[in-house]
DNA sequence: CATCCTATACTTAGCGG
DNA sequence: CCCGCTAAGTATAGGAT
């Protein structure tokens, strides 16, 4: 009955770096969504615009922000709207060019494609040929002059038909590699996160907890600007 | 003795808005310093990398950052060592990852035209059995027994390779169209941010600065002007 | 890693200066 | 606004799952 405590309890926490990595990790992920849960809760109970952004020692990248993150980040960075910020811009008009060149190249596979698809056709119209006609079936030496007269004009049909076939490929020009374009190996790890900048960030399965979903989104009554802490 | 007691001490607050002015005014206060010391064990307890931006109802601003606030901003935007040109490598990893697309689709294609390169072979051969054996040009009703015995057998074989290659088309499939990718018009904010960033290590002694300590929270109260940050 | 649990350490609402 | 005080509400270290 008197036996010791099941825990400890909380214990006190010298204010300096944990050393021990394992005790490290467990509580980065514990503090970090006391300190996002805390941000959320400012902002409804306030209603104040919060940006939070943490990296974890493990490179890992975590973030909230009310109303929105960028937003907020633009609004500090400088009072002008976050439409127009520079790097986003920038950002976005590379990323434009790469989608238009990566359909550029998409047509091209597209036409080769239609004429692969024409050239299946054919074929498979040759083969309908064969099978529609079943001269090969036939008793050859069996043929009468007329018999024969007609098999050699489908002969000669067909020997058209193949050279078509050819001299088509021939102008087509015998398939060829396309050239791969090769990134510089991806130094980076690759990572799973996409993170939309129109929607806070919050990690994961903080937010599920119920408790905490009326503080995201309830309000807004910010009022406009004034301040002067302009950066530009 | 049962006297009430001198306070009623910490009251629970409902999660809202809290509606008296002069309250919230006292609560936004407390609760800044509470979020800014949290934020700051953090930096120090896990050797995370902080950014915390708030702006008060009067859009007053509160700024934290470890290492520094702007360091950490401009790490999120481009996901990568501030040190480097930061916005440069974030614009390499897009391309990266529309160059790693890219070369998928390559790579089926490249598949899709060996299979194509195949068939032509297979058509140049026929073509060349034909040609070589001149066959068609033979006037079939001049030929003897042993003759058209011979013609029947290359026809036979010639139906055989003719059947080869419809089945191995049968089986390939019609080649289908892809779909392109289309980019959203620019009116919408959204982009797609690609969390991946290298390991960086974090000089501590920057956090040894001693406003950081214990109780001194290193916030920088920005309500009044700033310094030109730009980025381009 | 994320969660649950327990015992404690820490934070903060409400009230006065 | 800031500071202090008090009591109650929360966050969280440690340990286990």
């Amino acid at each position: 009955m008197s036996t010791g405590r099941k825990t400890r309890g909380r214990q006190k926490v010298a204010m300096k770096k944990i050393s021990n990595e394992s005790n490290l990790q467990v509580t980065f992920s514990k503090r970090r969504s006391g300190l996002f849960k805390k941000a959320s809760e400012l902002c409804t109970l306030c209603g104040a615009e919060v940006a939070l952004v943490i990296f974890s020692p493990g490179e890992k990248v975590f973030s909230f922000g009310h109303p929105n993150l960028d937003v907020v980040i633009d609004h500090y960075l400088s009072h002008v709207p976050p439409q127009n910020h520079g790097v986003m811009q920038f950002i976005e008009i590379q990323r434009s060019a790469n989608v238009r060149q990566l359909n550029t190249q998409l047509t091209h596979i597209n036409n080769m494609l239609d004429n692969e698809k024409r050239r299946h056709d054919e074929l498979s119209h040759l083969h309908k040929l064969f099978e529609d006609q079943y001269w090969w079936a036939c008793p050859i030496d069996g043929m009468n002059q007329g018999e024969l007269e007609l098999f050699k004009n489908t002969m000669e049909d067909f020997k058209k038909r193949i050279d078509q076939q050819v001299d088509m490929l021939a102008i087509q020009g015998p398939p060829t590699q396309l050239q791969q374009f090769f990134v510089g190996n991806g130094s980076s790890p690759t990572m799973p996160f996409v993170h939309q900048s129109n929607a806070q960030m919050i990690p994961e399965q903080l937010f599920q907890n119920p408790m905490l979903q009326p503080h995201l989104f309830g309000f807004n009554n910010m009022g406009g600007g004034g301040g002067g802490y302009g950066f530009f």
